[in-house]
DNA sequence: CTGGAACCTATTGGATCCAATCTTGAATCT
DNA sequence: AGATTCAAGATTGGATCCAATAGGTTCCAG
């Protein structure tokens, strides 16, 4: 649902190209999205424009106030804390899905991305190639789903806290992707031995850090 | 987002009828819904109709095929079972969530739904009432929820496989039905000490055991 | 000078019209 | 007889037009 039609109706490309455009950081949280700017900026009328917003509305990325406007949505702490919360649960459910049906080209791939990791980490930091990295990293190890309303949920929750990620990578130390790493590690083990209950345990524990790194309960310079 | 709001516009009053007509069994699953049908019967245009099947697909109530129709989703053996593998996840979060935030009444509201729902597996069995109050019961102790997104994604799955829970409810055994209200007493006695790790637990095992109880995997007569 | 109310404008929501696409049925060919 | 192609009808998707609502501005009164 998230995914790509082959030929796709133009509200679907709509809703693609803008989806793009906000997880890159085009649009940012809180900015407002009226339907003629888009319709002008994508070569279409507004009647797509209307249905790519209410997508993206139902996928958490903007929210409409009726006869008000459409804004790109914004996380508080307490969102982006819940669902971390959240992922935490289903996360875990996905590596779960996912391993029995990984080939072992996905399995490789996932070994390059972690030693890629790694490089991110060096003398001169590379946030924007990290954010990247890890994104591929964790949605390869769900590649496996067949399930594709627990791939959708997982995938909603990676774009609607994106920005937030960014902004908080960007805090982070050098120890801390490291230290991140090393749970990618672990996790990809889990997955080698082909053993789910291993490899969601990991899941679930670097989520978690992953939250207490990022949300700093005495930090309220958050959003 | 699921829920109505005060001054709703046309598409989400149109929304929310459909979302009814369908949970109530009015509309099967399979259904064609035609828009230009839609539109005659909720005295609309084919315009708010069209919103709201957009976000009844999203709900996962409707699948739209473009440039062909929307249809009554149906669900296969494998979805239900997969869409029980996110709730044993899910709701346990729910109920840790909610059980700070529950108040004595909607607590003492609990014991009652238990005690009603006991009724219901009397001499002749109401199973339509059973599954209102079952449904009751469980999106109540949910009620302390804070995180939208959590609640949403809670009663999404509630409405998807409500169709099939009344299916399978009514060849289930009054031995079953009271062996469930066994595990709500066990889930209330939880909340009551407001032991959200313990209610948890309890609240996995409930869907793990209901999950075992519908779907028998040598029974290939769903659907 | 400040608070409030009425008006005006910009933007969204809904209705209607037209175009594009799919489904269907029948006719034809193998 | 069965499968395939073609065409007609129906239905959806998109464009345009009109109505309703919200927010801002201005004017008036206290």
């Amino acid at each position: 649902m998230l995914g790509e039609l082959p030929s796709a109706i133009s509200g679907q490309r709509v809703a693609d190209e803008l989806r793009r455009l906000i997880l890159e950081g085009e649009f940012k949280p809180g900015q407002r999205l009226g339907q003629e700017m888009l319709a002008d900026r994508f070569n279409a009328s507004r009647m797509p424009v209307r249905e790519a917003l209410r997508q993206l509305e139902a996928e958490g990325l903007v929210s409409i106030v009726p006869h008000s406007g459409t804004w790109v949505a914004k996380l508080d702490a307490f969102e982006f804390d819940q669902t971390y919360k959240m992922r935490e649960v289903v996360e875990p459910l996905a590596v779960r899905e996912s391993i029995p049906n990984l080939s072992d080209a996905q399995i490789d791939r996932l070994g390059e991305l972690v030693e890629e990791i790694d490089a991110t980490a060096g003398p001169h930091r590379d946030v924007e190639g990290f954010l990247r990295l890890d994104r591929e990293f964790h949605l390869l190890t769900y590649a496996g789903v067949r399930h594709q309303p627990l791939l959708d949920l997982v995938l909603r929750q990676w774009n609607t806290t994106q920005h937030y990620r960014r902004l908080l990578v960007h805090r982070q130390s050098v120890e801390d992707v490291v230290a991140t790493n090393l749970d990618h590690a672990l996790i990809l083990d889990g997955i080698r031995r082909r053993d789910p209950e291993s490899a969601a345990a990991m899941v679930h524990l670097h989520i978690r850090r992953t939250r207490n790194t990022l949300v700093d309960p005495t930090d309220d310079t958050f959003v």
